[in-house]
Formats: C-alpha cells, sequence, structure tokens
DNA sequence: GCTTGTGAAACGTTTCACAGCA
DNA sequence: TGCTGTGAAACGTTTCACAAGC
C-alpha cells in the first residue's frame, strides 16, 4: 500500500503472471464438472470446442481461460480428461479434503447437511451448531453422527476439526453477528445463504446464494421476454 | 433475424434505449433487499452512498445502475425508500405474485418447499412434484396442503396455477429430461439446483445454482489468500 | 488437417468527474 | 451545500484471427 513503484512494473523480466479473470475461475469449476462428465463416460480427451459446446461457451473461451494457468493441450489432439480434472482441481484446490461447519439446523440447514453433492466434490460437513440451545442435541436426518451444538463449541470444533469453510443458513436478523463468531473461530470462507451483506475482513471470502434474489432474476428475464 | 437494417440504428430517433448491463440487474435485486430493510427500520430517504454502502458497492454504481431504468432521485436529497421499493418491483416484475413448481422432493427440495423467503418475496410454490410415482401422496414438512404429485400431472398443473417458474431439484441424471418436460408444459423460468448444464430452447429463463460450485470458488479463494 | 496458445481488436462494465438542480 | 444524472475515460473480459505444433 506505501509501494512507490509502478504496480505493473514491478515484476519485469518475470513471468508476466496476467491477472486472472474471476468469470474465469468461475467457469474452471464448470469445465471441471463436464470433464468428470466425460470421464465417467470414458472419453480420454476433449478438444476446447467438446468442452464448450455443452456448457455453451466457446471454445476460444475455454482456450484462454486455461490460458491463465498453464499449457495443458496438444495442438491436434485436444486435451487430456484424466490429467486436466487432477490439474484444475489443484488449481481449485479440490485435490483433498475440506472440512466445513454449518450453522443453522433448520430448514435449509438440514437439507444442506445431507446433501450428497458436497461429498462427491471433497467438501465435508463435520459439524452441525445453531443459535437455538433447544436445538442442540437433536441429530439430523441423513448422517446420523451429526448432531446439532451449540454455539459454545464452535471455536473448539474449528480448531480440533481443522475447518477453513462454513455454511451459513440462519436467519437474516443473526446472520453478521454469526458471521463474525465463525470469523474469530478462525473460518477464511463463508457460503452465505441469509439475504444479508455480510461485513467481515477481506481475508474472509464470502460467497452468498440468495435463493429469493435468483427466482427475482428469472421473473425479471421472462417479463421482458414473454408477454403476460 | 432476416431483418436487413443495422440493429442499432433501426431506432435512430427515438429515446436511445441503452442496454442494461446483466450485473445492474442483478444489484437492482439486492438494492431492493437493502431498500426493504431501511424501510423497515423507518428511514424514508436514501442517498445513492448510503445505499451503496452496506452492500460494499459506491454510490456512482447506484446511480448509473438506477439510471439505466429512470430518474427516481432529487438532487440535494436522494432516493424516497418506499417509491424506489415499489419501482424496482415493478422493474423486476415481482410487484405481483409468481406461481412456481417444484420438482424433486428429495433433501433439497423440501427443504425449498418450506422456504420461506421465497413467499416473503412474492413466489409461491403451488405444486410439488417427483419423478419417483412411489413418493407420489406424501405430504411435506411445512405446509400440509402440499402434496407430492407424479409427474403426469405437471402439464395440467401448469395450466390450472398458472405457473411461469419452475425449481428443479432432482438428480443431475434426470434433470435435462425433467427440464424438457417443463418447457413443454409452458415453463418460462427455471432455478436449476442440478449440477449440470440444461439446454432449453431461448425463450426460457435458466438460473444455475451448483452449491459444491460455490464451495470450490471459496476453496480457491482461501487457497490463494491463506497459507495452509 | 486439426487444434492449441496468444497477441490484438472489439466489446462490455465500472469509475471518474462535473454540470445542473433542489 | 449536497446530491443526482450522465457523458467520457479507464478498466476488465471476450472474441477474433492466425502462427506454430502435432
Amino acid at each position: 500500500m506505501s509501494d512507490q513503484a509502478p504496480a505493473n512494473t514491478s515484476d519485469v523480466g518475470q513471468k508476466r503472471p496476467v491477472p486472472v479473470p474471476e468469470p474465469a475461475v468461475r467457469r474452471l469449476s464448470l469445465y471441471l464438472r463436464q470433464l468428470e462428465a466425460f470421464h465417467a463416460s470414458g472419453l480420454l480427451t476433449v478438444s476446447s470446442k467438446q468442452l464448450a459446446d455443452p456448457l455453451g461457451f466457446t471454445d476460444a473461451q475455454v482456450r484462454k481461460d486455461l490460458g491463465y494457468f498453464g499449457q495443458f493441450g496438444k495442438p491436434g489432439k485436444g486435451y487430456s480428461v484424466i490429467s486436466m480434472i487432477a490439474t484444475i482441481r489443484k488449481i481449485l484446490g479440490t485435490d483433498r479434503i475440506w472440512n466445513a461447519v454449518l450453522v443453522g439446523a433448520g430448514n435449509l440447514g438440514n437439507a444442506l447437511a445431507g446433501y450428497r453433492g458436497f461429498a462427491r466434490k471433497g467438501f465435508r460437513i463435520v459439524a452441525v451448531l445453531d443459535t437455538d440451545p433447544d436445538k442442540a442435541g437433536r441429530s439430523l436426518g441423513i448422517d446420523p453422527s451429526l448432531v446439532v451444538q451449540p454455539m459454545e463449541q464452535l471455536p473448539d470444533i474449528v480448531r480440533e476439526k481443522n475447518a477453513r469453510l462454513a455454511i451459513l443458513a440462519v436467519p437474516a436478523e443473526a446472520a453478521q453477528q454469526v458471521a463474525e463468531q465463525l470469523t474469530r473461530a478462525g473460518i477464511f470462507g463463508v457460503l452465505n445463504f441469509a439475504p444479508v451483506t455480510l461485513a467481515l475482513p477481506r481475508e474472509v471470502s464470502i460467497n452468498d446464494v440468495d435463493l429469493a434474489v435468483e427466482l427475482e432474476q428469472l421473473a425479471f428475464h421472462i417479463g421482458s421476454t414473454v408477454k403476460m
């Protein structure tokens, strides 16, 4: 911040690490998903076009995106499905298990605790907590080993289970307060389902999923497409 | 498509309706959410800065975004909270009730059927269906008036209830097939929770929510922020 | 011949900065 | 004085197009 040198010339002569566009990182997840489907169906090699088409992207986009991270393809051939999967997992950091705590044992929290899609991608929900002490002790639908715990346990759980991620499924009113507890407990990424914008230190990544907003966006696009 | 005239000169002399950026439409939903919170706390008027700050945007961004849809503020004063709420609802099309069908009565489907955030924004889930005929007849958690129905009922339900939206919470393998049924039944917007990219006619709007992808994105951002 | 990797051009979005109005 | 509305500049992202490699 107190740096005198112009940011873009400070590494002249170095590898020129072009900043990766955020949308490219998001698409990486989709490339991975598609590659896993290709792998399941026995395909060994794909071209950028084969990867792009089912996702609704262009081949150039795929090549550009991959280009931000290295050179993985063979001209005339394409990309190896298995090694591309391994590479993207490494880039995303999902070549290992991530432990997450879930806060909010309501309607949505219960569903998320049992969502198999998380486990399939290497995310493990290691504890479920709730701000309501009365809910403590209840066991959850799918995994009977998970029992709702009171918030006081949070710091211990995060430390013992080495959790870096949290899933926040509490009512809007409680979200900011709980998010701060998570931050103090050592959580570095929050997947937030509460319809509020969280204010947390910059080192904590936040990903908001507001289900009502998603429907609202559909309403807008239908409204200006179809006459009613 | 067979139009001869250049698209950008076809309305010379008209109002110059500058195309609205997609990100601006998305932010509109967040402005609305924030304005509703301001309204609940009794605030009557806000400046673009007051609206921007809690959302992490800039005041200029707010003014630009609103500018795409008209002129709503008073210089020196700001924007009227109530009339801004009404205006944005009208723009998004949520100044009326939207009926939606939900397909998939599993873990996630059950939670979504009972999610109160939808109703609060004027979205009503009028039916729950499942591809598994054995599930038909079961009643759902929260609202006992909702009973799982077999897929054969879909066309009748959509017509009778005037549903334009669908929430898709079926396994990946079934998603494309079900999405096509929805399209044939007259659905124009799909909120898709299945981890696949749907291929549907252009007139159908699709909004994808892949929960595992959201965690993956957090993993990436933590990986390149915090050393492990 | 087919496909990658990548500069350069085109396009889209955000930020700046200020005239004009209450 | 305080704030909006908006062109113009800056910035970021996608598309184009083609040389190089298998």
